[in-house]
DNA sequence: AAACAAAAACTACCGCGGTAGTATTACCGC
DNA sequence: GCGGTAATACTACCGCGGTAGTTTTTGTTT
C-alpha cells in the first residue's frame, strides 16, 4: 500500500546532516557540526548520528590514510540529493495522493495562498516542459 | 529549521487506519481490521494503533453507551484529511524545498515521466486557480 | 446463572531517530 | 617518548511507530 521504499525517509536531523554533506561534497564531523550551529547540537550526537547513517548507507567515511593533517574522518554522502528528494517526495505523493502528481498539485494549488506571481512561474515551468516533452516523442 | 508540526507525521499504519475512518466517517475496529484486510494485520494490532492514536488526539472513541448491540467502541477521526494532508504536505515542502511551491512542482515535473495529458491537466488547474484569485483581488 | 465468545485492556518487544555522557584511542607538540 | 588534547568508540536512554500475545472484562446464549 504505502510506499515501500523507505530507504529516504530521513528524519529532521539525518536530512539536515545530509543538505551540509551535499554542499560540502565532504565534511567531517566538526564540519558538520559547525554548519549546523543553530541546532544547539552536542558535538557527539553529530557524530553518532552519521556512525548510524554510515550503518544505513547513506554516507562513508574514508579511512584517514595519510593524508593532510589530523585522523578525522571525512564523510561523503552516498545517495545524492535528487534521489532522496525523487524518494521522500515519491513517497508522500504515493502515500497521499495515490500517486497522481494532478492530485498533488491540486492540493498544493489549493491549501497555499498561492501569489499571482507564482501562478505564472508555474505556467513558464509547464509550458517549458511540454517542450521538453515533445522533443522526446 | 524543520517543521515543527509534527502533528501530522503519520506513519504507514497510522495514515491508512485515518484513511479507513475519513471513508466511513465512524468504525469499529473490526470494520479498521476488515478493510485493512489485504495488511495481514492482528486484530489486536489495529486495535493497540488505535489506542495510541487516541493518545495522540488523532481519534476518539465514544463510550458505547446503549446504542446499537455490542459493547465495542466505535471510533471517529478528531482531525480532517485535508489537516492531515495539509499538514505532511506542508512538512515536505518545507524541508525539501525550503517551502517554494514553485521548486517543488519543478522537481514534480523533472523526475516524473508526465504525460501530455497531465500536462495539460496540470495547465487547466492552473489557469483555474488564477480565475479564482483574479476574483478575490 | 453458567458457559462461551468477543472485545478491550494490559504488557511486551523490536527498530530507529535523536540525544548525549563516558571511555578509549591517536595524533602532536614539546 | 610523554603528556595533553582532540577525535572516535562505546554505551545508554527516551519516544514512538508498529506488531502482537495474554489477560480481563463484558455481553450473549442456552
Amino acid at each position: 500500500m504505502a510506499s515501500d521504499d523507505r530507504t529516504y525517509r530521513l528524519g529532521d536531523l539525518q536530512l539536515e546532516i545530509m543538505k551540509v554533506l551535499w554542499r560540502f561534497g565532504a565534511a567531517t564531523v566538526a564540519d558538520v557540526h559547525g554548519q549546523l550551529a543553530g541546532e544547539r547540537l552536542a558535538y557527539t550526537t553529530v557524530a553518532t548520528m552519521l556512525r548510524k547513517m554510515e550503518d544505513r548507507r547513506l554516507v562513508a567515511h574514508e579511512a584517514p590514510s595519510s593524508d593532510g593533517q589530523g585522523r578525522k574522518f571525512v564523510y561523503r554522502p552516498l545517495v545524492s540529493e535528487r534521489e532522496v528528494t525523487r524518494g521522500m517526495t515519491g513517497d508522500l505523493v504515493e502515500r497521499l495522493f495515490e500517486g497522481s502528481l494532478a492530485s498533488t498539485v491540486s492540493h498544493l494549488l489549493e491549501e497555499r495562498d498561492v501569489s499571482a506571481e507564482e501562478l505564472a512561474e508555474l505556467e513558464r515551468l509547464i509550458k517549458e516542459h511540454k517542450r521538453g516533452r515533445a522533443k522526446r516523442d
